[in-house]
Formats: structure tokens, C-alpha cells, sequence
DNA sequence: TCAATCACG
DNA sequence: ACGTACGTGATTGAG
């Protein structure tokens, strides 16, 4: 519930609310073909706010720019001139959302000629003169304006579950300014969807650096004389655009509509009415939803039956040290842990949840001192050993704050949905409770106690279901949870990031950058947005007219991606300009200007290793992404040297060397590639002189190159047309190449085929540890969606057993790590820091690298027994870009 | 929100 | 004839 204080009206934006269940429910309808999908949403939404606000009063706002012509038409023609008008079956409708609007017993306000947001707006300023609060629910981002100390905006993100509630302190939490500044922001951004143009030039991140340094619109136009030289031009000729734009974007309020209560009074639905009127309109699963006073209706009663309940146990939050001096740690069988967590970036703790087996106990990490948090823990971890838990990886991260030693993982069901099926859309615990125990849990509003209960029973349910998967399950029980605490540790710890460099660099960079455009104006005789692609296609095929032939068209006109210039390459000399342009301002975007804005108060950088993503099995990394920092260019090296190991220390990078290729050898079971792994012959070279027929000394470069393409290739399933684009030969030599190579590569072949009749015999492929990956689309009718399912059933066992062995590796490196013996005193314990799939980086004391380097080298060569020699290289540097 | 682009293995 | 290399994540512009 959203929490209130004195009386409160909901105002429903209807037809955008409508417009998302229109959207999100293209399909739905009723038996008799009645089309519903924009009623459902506004349906769904409707309990949303019985459930959830407890309003004393509600009205629905209707859009009706009727004759289209508008006093803000008038400002600016093209004002919301490009908005498609909505297809039929949208009208046919409306007068079902009328019977339910009058189950519900809430008006519909429209007006001639206004739009929703007026009307709003100006029953919201009525409201507050009242000393009433609003609410308002809307996808109308814009409403935010409205956003004050009593009017809220109830905000639908994507679909109709996804909702954000907003008030004047969140807002400014998630846009880094007051709501007071929206209308100015609006205005230097421009909003495409409203048409309404803002500064060209100016995008979200200038908007947001202009206003947090001069807070108004005026301010900055006051202050140019500070800003950059090329944003004050920009500035400059967009000002009468930026002044309208803010005026397109005010919502008013004088609207000539007056707020009468006694009208809009909520509370006097029907439950009866309403559930006939979902009946009719076939919404069985909103039937089983209604709000609990709606249900327990006597009508109601007699119509549903609950779902599968849980045994949900007692629950006691303690709030004080002196509290949990007196609380005893029940004796059982095993321990659920669950931790609420707040806060962006630093997630601090705020509760932790112990589910015992017939008690649950909550500790309020805000009013509980760490000493006494920690204390705890550890005679409870000591009790219990092993967890069970829902993202314990999350859970462990932010425990390991508190210094206290982390349980080892008996069962994770966040992990283990994913395990056994990695399809589904979403692994909240939410889904996971209505999909796999069909017991609907609201997070929002569930105790402690319900949440373990679920999470017990997910796990009961999962433990079951891999009692009969034996691999999966000891891969579960080697890897899986073993390597949370290990990528716990990896977050926790960060990476030392040298923001000093960055910003020197971002310096440098700019020039290069003002450098390249000047250029490229000039050979284009006009400015325009290079980072456009459709801009920049009008500049190369249409003025400078281009030669399009071979160059891959889009959607909306021929393609700008790199390989297609490529082909450009000395027709032009812009196009060497725009290659170099585009990588130098990706660069600076992605990672120059944006790492420095993450670090901690120790610069260190912090990632995300996702375990439940990657359909192989492999990690990835967000938030940010430190698995893609670039290393191929100069200049992206130089970014890698910015991390940098903490004083005294260094890193050790280790990497295998051709994992995959190795991996594919033995799953294939082709001996000639084993025997050459084994005896370290260059595999590029010898597959060069096996597919061209030579001897290896007399392989050239270019050969032992086009070798590699197809090498790597292979394992993603490449084709003829695939090659040729990447090598240069022609489609016919290509196809003679492949055909050549998997001559002397039969058994690879072979392989390559299984896994195909398999995935379209068992629906699924697996990794040698059993892992699995479903393939549903391997029986597609559609020849494009086969033919990519086909290829990722032959590449994935390859990829995940990879991931597989990286994860046991890490598991074993750590554990040497852990008991590394430490000089008293002096020394300090040494670190794994990042994983890149095949590479982990350690920071460890500079005296002890060499001995970390060939701990390293051989724990990860040994790491399993295979059939091939596995070969790690390791090297030592104080800085990433060193090794 | 989606598509295009490009960073990594 | 199809459409053309697997697996990711972040940023940007456009509708």
C-alpha cells in the first residue's frame, strides 16, 4: 500500500492506461472475438489502485482534442501532427470500458478540445486547494510536472505490472534534478513522442549537466559566456525552439471542469457488479485477484477457491542490539536467508531475514549496530553452515560489509530455476512462486514470513525436480554454488580505477573529436549529427552519392555499420574520418567519461556478475559491464591501463589459450586437433596446410589467418557467405574452403551434426557437466529461426562447457587464495578480481605475483581432467593495459 | 521502446 | 528462396 496521511483522489489517465493493455494484450479476446486487450489493462489497473492506494475518491480522465485545434497548435503547426490514429478495434471498445467504469461507479471527465493531462492537471490543483492528495496514474511521463508535496504521480513503465510512484524526493533520486526543473529540462531535450523539438544538439546528458549547473532554463541563458564554445552555438541558435518547447510541454490547468466530491466518490463499487462484469469479459485470472474485501464479498465467496497455501510460520523483527542480546538461535533443520537491500549503487543493507523451521526473524540492519549484526550471524552461520536462499550472491555481497564469515550454499532457487530452465522470461521470486507453486506473492506487500515460505518451497520443489537430473545436480552442488560466494567476493572487492588518467584523457580525446567533425563537415559542405546513422547515410549515398551497390540496406535506409563503410574505404576520404570518429566517441561514451562516475570513495569500481543471463552458462557482467573494456585498439588500451592495482600490489592476468577450440577437440573427440593441442602445434598453421594442402613451413600468413577465421567460425556454425564476408574470398571459394577443412575435421563434423539431431530429438543440448540449454526453436517453421537455432545448439555445449570449467577453476583459485600464507604484519591477502570468460585477473602484494602466476597457471591447467592439455597464460603488471 | 552500432570473449 | 557466425551489455537516435 502507499502509504497516506489525510484523504486522497486518484486521477486515472484512461485512454493511456487503456492504451498500454491495448498494446500489451494484442490478442486478447473474448470468446466470441470481442477484442478486450485495452480493457484488461485498464481493468488491471483499476484493481491496482483499490489494492494499493485506498482511495477516498477516483475519476477517470478522457483525451478529446476533438476539432484537433488547440491553442498550442497555434504556437507550433506541427504539434503532435504525427500521431497515428488508433485502429478499430480500439473504438469497438470503449463502451465495454463504460459498463466497467460504471461497475466501478467512477466518473469519465472529458472536455471538448482537452487533453487528459489539462484535465488533470487542473482537478489535481483543485484537489490540493482542498487539502486532498492526487494521485495520478499515467504512462504520460510528462504528467511528472505536476509533482508536488500533494500531487503524485503513479507512473506505468513497461507492460502493466511494471509501476513506479513518484514524488518529489524519488523523482529527484532518479533524475538528478527537482521536479521543479522538468519543464526546463523538457525544454532543452525536446520530447520526439510530443513533438516537441527542444535545442538540436542537446540530448539527455546535456540537458542534465546544463540544468545541474545553472538550474533554470534562463540561468543558462544568462550564463553562456560559461558554458563550452560549441554547446553555447547550439544554445544559441535553438533558443526560441527551447523557450516554445517549454511552452508546448506545460500542462495547464485552468480547464474549465470543477472538482466535485461528492461525484467522485470511491468507495462505492459494487463487488458483485464488478465481478459480473469480468465474467463477461472472460478475465478469469483478474477474478482470483481481487482485492481480499472485494473477495470475501459473501457474493464472492462461494465462486473461488484459494490457491495452494504455504505453511507459513511465525515471524519476529528485532530492531534493537539489546533486543537480539535476548534472542536465542532456534534449533532446526536448515536455514533460509534473505536479505532486503536499498539504495542504487551501494545497496546497504536494510533487512535481513533468517527463516528458520518454524520461525522467521527479521533483523533491522538501519537500527542494529554492525558489531552486534555480525556477532549474530556468525554464532548462526556457525549453527548453520549451509543456506538456502534467493540470490544469496546479492545477499553475500552485502553481508560481506558486516566482515563477517559467509555460510557455503546448499541450495539457491534463483539459480536453480535458472539451471533447470533458463527460458523462462523473469526468475523473480514472484513469478517463480505463481509459476512453480501457484501461490501469488506481492513483494510489495508479503511479511518475512511469506517470503520464506516461498522460497522453502521453491526449493523443495527444485531439489525434487533434480533428484532426477544426477549431472545437473552434482553440477549444481561443484559449481554453481560454490562459485556465488567466490563472485560475491569479486563484486564486493572492486577494481581500482585511475580517475585522474580518465579525465586527462577525456581532455585529449575531446580535441581529437572537435578535429574529426571540422573534417567532416567540410567534405559533407554542411553540419549534421554524425552518430546518426540515418542522418549520416543521407550524407554518403544521397549528397555525396556514394556507390550503394553491395552495401546492406535497413529497415529505413542503407546500413553505416563499420563493415558496410569498410567496403567505402578510399572512395571517399570521409569515410576513414567517420570509422575513426565513431570509434574514438564510442570509446569516450562508453568508458572514458562514464567509469569515473562509478567508482566508491576508495575509486574503486564495482561490477555485476550475472549467473541466470547467458543461455550458455557463462557470467555476465553489468552495471557496468567490466567484461567489455576495450583492448583491440590503441586507443582501447590505453583505457586498460586507467586500472590500475592498489599500492604495493599488482595484478596477474591468466588466461586459457584457446579454450574453445581445445574444448572442441575433445568433445568432438578428433584426435589429429587433440594430438596437436598435446604436442603444442600452432593450430591455425597446421589447419592452413591441411585445408590448402602444404607443408606447414611453407603456410603463409595470409593462409594461417583465413585458417583462423574458419577455426573460430566453425563453432558458431559459420556459413560460406559468412566466410567470404570475413575473409575476402569469393562465395565459390569459401564453400570449397569449408567443405575442404571439414574433410580433414570429420570427426568435428560428425559432432557438429549430433548436437543438431539432438536438440531437435530432446528439445534441449548440454554441456559435458550437464548443463543445459532448450531449443524449442530448433522446430520453427521459419527457416531463419531454425537455421540460428541450429547453429546455437552447436555452439553452446562448446561455450557453456567453457563457462562450465572457468567457474570450477575460479572455485579452486580462490581456495588457494584463501589459505595463501601472509607475511604478519606486512603482506595481504591476495584477490581475484574479474572474470572475462576466458581470463580471471588477481591483485595480489607485487612480492608474491610470480608465486600467484604459477599457483595460477597450474591450478587452472589441472583444473579438470580432459583429454587435451589445457594452456594458461599468465602474465604480471601493475596496470591492466600492462599485461 | 526499438533498432543500430560497437565494445568484449 | 529463405539469410547468412555464437554469447553478451551500453549508448544513442528515432518514432
Amino acid at each position: 500500500m502507499v502509504p497516506k496521511t489525510g484523504k486522497r483522489l486518484v486521477i486515472i489517465d484512461g485512454k493511456s492506461v487503456f492504451y498500454r493493455g491495448y498494446y500489451a494484450m494484442p490478442n486478447l479476446s473474448t470468446k466470441d472475438g470481442t477484442p478486450t486487450g485495452g480493457v484488461y489493462g485498464f481493468a488491471v489497473m483499476a484493481l491496482e489502485v483499490i489494492k494499493r492506494l485506498d482511495p477516498d475518491y477516483v475519476c477517470v480522465a478522457w483525451d478529446k482534442p476533438k476539432t484537433n485545434i488547440r491553442k498550442r497548435l497555434a504556437l507550433y503547426p506541427s504539434y503532435k501532427s504525427g500521431r497515428k490514429s488508433p485502429p478499430e478495434d480500439f473504438y469497438a471498445q470503449i463502451p465495454l470500458l463504460h459498463d466497467l467504469l460504471d461497475a466501478f461507479g467512477w466518473p469519465l471527465y472529458e472536455l471538448d478540445d482537452y487533453e487528459a493531462d489539462d484535465i488533470m492537471g487542473a482537478l489535481s490543483v483543485q484537489a490540493t486547494k482542498k487539502g486532498i492528495e492526487t494521485l495520478l496514474v499515467t504512462s504520460d511521463m510528462d504528467m511528472l510536472q505536476l509533482v508536488d508535496g500533494s500531487v503524485k504521480v503513479y507512473a506505468l513503465k513497461t507492460g502493466l505490472s511494471n509501476i513506479e510512484l513518484f514524488h518529489p524526493e524519488s523523482f529527484e533520486e532518479k533524475y538528478g534534478i527537482k521536479v521543479e526543473q522538468f519543464l526546463d529540462y523538457k525544454a532543452l531535450m525536446g520530447d520526439s513522442s510530443d513533438s516537441i523539438p527542444g535545442v538540436p544538439g542537446i540530448g539527455k546528458k546535456g540537458a542534465l549537466e546544463l540544468l545541474t549547473q545553472f538550474k533554470t532554463l534562463d540561468g543558462i541563458y544568462e550564463n553562456l559566456s560559461l558554458t563550452k564554445d560549441s554547446l553555447a552555438k547550439k544554445l544559441i541558435a535553438g533558443k526560441d525552439l527551447a523557450y516554445l518547447s517549454k511552452k508546448l510541454a506545460s500542462i495547464w490547468t485552468d480547464a474549465p471542469i470543477k472538482l466535485d466530491l461528492s461525484e467522485v466518490d470511491g468507495r462505492h463499487y459494487k463487488p458483485e457488479k464488478i465481478a459480473a462484469q469480468l465474467e463477461k469479459l472472460e478475465f478469469r485470472t483478474l477474478l482470483r485477484q481481487l482485492p481480499e474485501h472485494i473477495q470475501n464479498d459473501p457474493e464472492m465467496l462461494k465462486k473461488n477457491a484459494k490457491p495452494a497455501s504455504l505453511k507459513v510460520g511465525k515471524m519476529h523483527t528485532i530492531s534493537s542490539d539489546d533486543e537480539l542480546g535476548n534472542v536465542a538461535i532456534p534449533k532446526g533443520k536448515q536455514l533460509i536467508l534473505y536479505t532486503e537491500l536499498q539504495g542504487g549503487r551501494t545497496k546497504t543493507l536494510e533487512r535481513i531475514v533468517l527463516g528458520f523451521d518454524e520461525q522467521t526473524i527479521v533483523l533491522d540492519a538501519t537500527t542494529i549496530s554492525n558489531s552486534s549484526l555480525k556477532n549474530f550471524l556468525a554464532t548462526c552461520f556457525m549453527a548453520y553452515p549451509e543456506v538456502v536462499g534467493y540470490d544469496l550472491k546479492a545477499s553475500f555481497r552485502a553481508l560481506l560489509s558486516l566482515d563477517v564469515a559467509l555460510p557455503t550454499v546448499l541450495h539457491d532457487v534463483f539459480i536453480g530455476a535458472f539451471l533447470l530452465n533458463s527460458l523462462r522470461r523473469e526468475q523473480t521470486l514472484d513469478e517463480l512462486a505463481s509459476t512453480d507453486l501457484r501461490a501469488h506473492l506481492d513483494l510489495s506487500e508479503a511479511t518475512a514470513a511469506d517470503v520464506v515460505a516461498v522460497i522453502r518451497g521453491l526449493y523443495e520443489h527444485q531439489a525434487k525436480e533434480m533428484d532426477s537430473l544426477t549431472k545437473m545436480k552434482k553440477l549444481a552442488e561443484k559449481v554453481e554454488w560454490p562459485v556465488i560466494p567466490v563472485l560475491a567476493r569479486m563484486e564486493y572487492e572492486g577494481i581500482r580505477l585511475d580517475t585522474q588518467y580518465l579525465h586527462l584523457m577525456s581532455k585529449q580525446v575531446e580535441g581529437l573529436i572537435t578535429d574529426l567533425e571540422k573534417q567532416i563537415y567540410r567534405f559533407a559542405d554542411h553540419e549534421f549529427n554524425i552518430a546518426s546513422p540515418a542522418q549520416l547515410a543521407d550524407v554518403l549515398f544521397k549528397e555525396l552519392k556514394l556507390d550503394t551497390t553491395g552495401i546492406k540496406k535497413g529497415k529505413t535506409a542503407y546500413s553505416t555499420a563499420a563493415s558496410e563503410l569498410d567496403k567505402l574505404r578510399g572512395s571517399h576520404p570521409i569515410i576513414d574520418m567517420i570509422t575513426q570518429y565513431r570509434e574514438v566517441v564510442k570509446l569516450k561514451n562508453t568508458y572514458i567519461d562514464t567509469l569515473p562516475e562509478l567508482v566508491d570513495e576508495q575509486s574503486r569500481i564495482h561490477t555485476t556478475y550475472n549467473l541466470t543471463v547467458a543461455q550458455t552458462g557463462r557470467l555476465s557482467s553489468t552495471d557496468p559491464n567490466l567484461q567489455n573494456i576495450p583492448v583491440r585498439s590503441d586507443l582501447g588500451k590505453k583505457i586498460r591501463t586507467a586500472f590500475i592495482a592498489d599500492e604495493g600490489k599488482s595484478f596477474v592476468s591468466a588466461d586459457y589459450s584457446q579454450f574453445e577450440l581445445r574444448l572442441a577437440a575433445v568433445m568432438a573427440g578428433d584426435q589429429k586437433m587433440i594430438d596437436a593441442f598435446n604436442r603444442g602445434i600452432d593450430i591455425h598453421t597446421m589447419t592452413a596446410a591441411q585445408v590448402y594442402d602444404r607443408d606447414p613451413e611453407d603456410v603463409t600468413k595470409s593462409m594461417r589467418r583465413d585458417a583462423k577465421v574458419i577455426n573460430f567460425g566453425v563453432l558458431y556454425g559459420m556459413s560460406p557467405h559468412g566466410l567470404s564476408a570475413a575473409t575476402g574470398m569469393t562465395y565459390a571459394q569459401s564453400k570449397q574452403f569449408i567443405d575442404k577443412y571439414f574433410e580433414v575435421r570429420g570427426p568435428l563434423l560428425e559432432y557438429l551434426k549430433k548436437l543438431e539431431t539432438k536438440a531437435r530429438k530432446d528439445g534441449f543440448v548440454e554441456t559435458l557437466f550437464g548443463r543445459r540449454r532448450p531449443m524449442p526453436d530448433i522446430h520453427s517453421s521459419n527457416f531463419a529461426v531454425r537455421s540460428a537455432a541450429e547453429r546455437a545448439a552447436k555452439n553452446m555445449p562448446i561455450q557453456g562447457t567453457e563457462a562450465d570449467l572457468m567457474k570450477m577453476a575460479m572455485i579452486a583459485v580462490q581456495k588457494k587464495l584463501d589459505s595463501w600464507p601472509i607475511k604478519q604484519g606486512v603482506g595481504s591477502r591476495p584477490k581475484q578480481l574479474l572474470q572475462v570468460h576466458d581470463s580471471i585477473l588477481v591483485e595480489c602484494d607485487t612480492h608474491d605475483a610470480k608465486k600467484i602466476a604459477s599457483m595460477l597457471k597450474d591450478v587452472m591447467e589441472q583444473v579438470y581432467k580432459l583429454d587435451v592439455r589445457l594452456d594458461v597464460d599468465v602474465s604480471i603488471g601493475e596496470n591492466w593495459g600492462k599485461l
